[in-house]
DNA sequence: CCGTTTCTGGACACACTGTCTATGATCGTC
DNA sequence: GACGATCATAGACAGTGTGTCCAGAAACGG
């Protein structure tokens, strides 16, 4: 087995993950047949087939592909024992995320039927779940929440804003200023952003 | 026109909106046919058509059906000018999913490309917008983050629990406990729940 | 350069779609 | 309970996309 894929397997499954999430982007995914990707992609249909069975597993695929390399990334920011709350996940998360934002759009949208959306969740979900853990291991406190129900509530906090910062018109606002706003709404609550720190009832 | 919808025009569409609830949470939308849902629905393929123009169609009516409702009730909810944080409108909306828990459970899964999830994030973050108004008003400040951003993100929290709390095996955690536990995250922030009240960042 | 791998168009059976029509069943109403 | 209006239905139809196969052409790596 060679460790380097041969040049034309490279384009042609290169062509039709671009092709998939730009058309998904635009029309669909439910609109979006295997005749259109391989007309963008300008590749023969039969060798479509060669490379996936069909468009749910080139979606699949893609899919599989993004979260792997963020479980990547995850992993290095994670390593220095850090129960403190810096934020250095969640940078990390929006900084991939700039890099393809298309797939990420894709997947965020809930196109694919949510699929690719319950795999981002659970992928951040445990890295959530983890640093949570570590924090109330380093506090030496019982929590007051349910640690998979803070998770939950806390991925879907960032997923939430992490669409809206895709989908918002270039320029986007700047990574580091959105982190840190979500950043002070974990520590300081929600209530703060509209009224005063402390606040009555 | 009449008022009351013919009996059998009633049953036929009941049963279709049941079938493809039903069918798509144990299958998936994409992988759902016309001929399934009208065999699950015992109805005459012709039929279908006569009511939908598609499977698409037939989604977007159940979509809507529980969004129409769900606005009626959030609307009486929000009534009296209440600029205080009572985590009412949560509750009514978990009040309602917990009536139809399927639809709910489609929809917040992201089937259906997501369609129904960017449609209940808008009714829902229309909400936690005039609720976030109505508190900046009341207190006479400057709202420390951008509204749209708050509302994204409060509804992203709020719909990850909801569907958890969906999915969770019966018997389900009682409602007002988890809507409390919501609103006490809104109040006091992430950390508080996994350490100390006042943190040292 | 040569053996191997990949790409390709065209053909095929198949499943599902959406439309139509004629007939029978059920409705609301008087 | 009878009647006109509305709805449900089976079956036929053409159309679109699917997934598989093949044999020849093209591009690859060594």
């Amino acid at each position: 087995m060679t460790v380097v894929e041969d040049r034309r397997s490279r384009r042609t499954r290169g062509a039709l993950r671009d092709a998939l999430v730009s058309l998904v982007l635009e029309r669909g995914y439910a609109a979006v047949t295997v005749e259109d990707i391989v007309a963008a992609a300008d590749v023969g249909r039969a060798t479509f087939y060669t490379h996936f069975k069909d468009k749910e597993a080139l979606y699949d695929h893609v899919v599989a592909s993004v979260l792997q390399e963020l479980k990547e990334r995850l992993a290095q920011v994670l390593a220095p024992e850090d129960a403190g709350f810096t934020g250095q996940p969640v940078a990390e998360v929006f900084r991939h995320a700039a890099e393809q934002p298309d797939a990420y759009r894709m997947i965020l949208r809930g196109e694919g039927d949510g699929r690719g959306l319950r795999a981002l969740e659970d992928a951040w979900g445990t890295t959530a779940h983890e640093i949570f853990s570590a924090r109330v291991k380093a506090n030496a406190v019982r929590p007051r929440v349910d640690l998979q129900v803070l998770a939950r509530a806390w991925v879907g906090e960032q997923m939430a804003v992490l669409l809206w910062w895709l989908e918002a018109p270039e320029p986007r606002p700047a990574t580091d200023q959105v982190v840190e706003t979500l950043v002070e709404l974990s520590r300081r609550g929600r209530l703060w952003a509209t009224g005063f720190d402390s606040d009555p009832r």
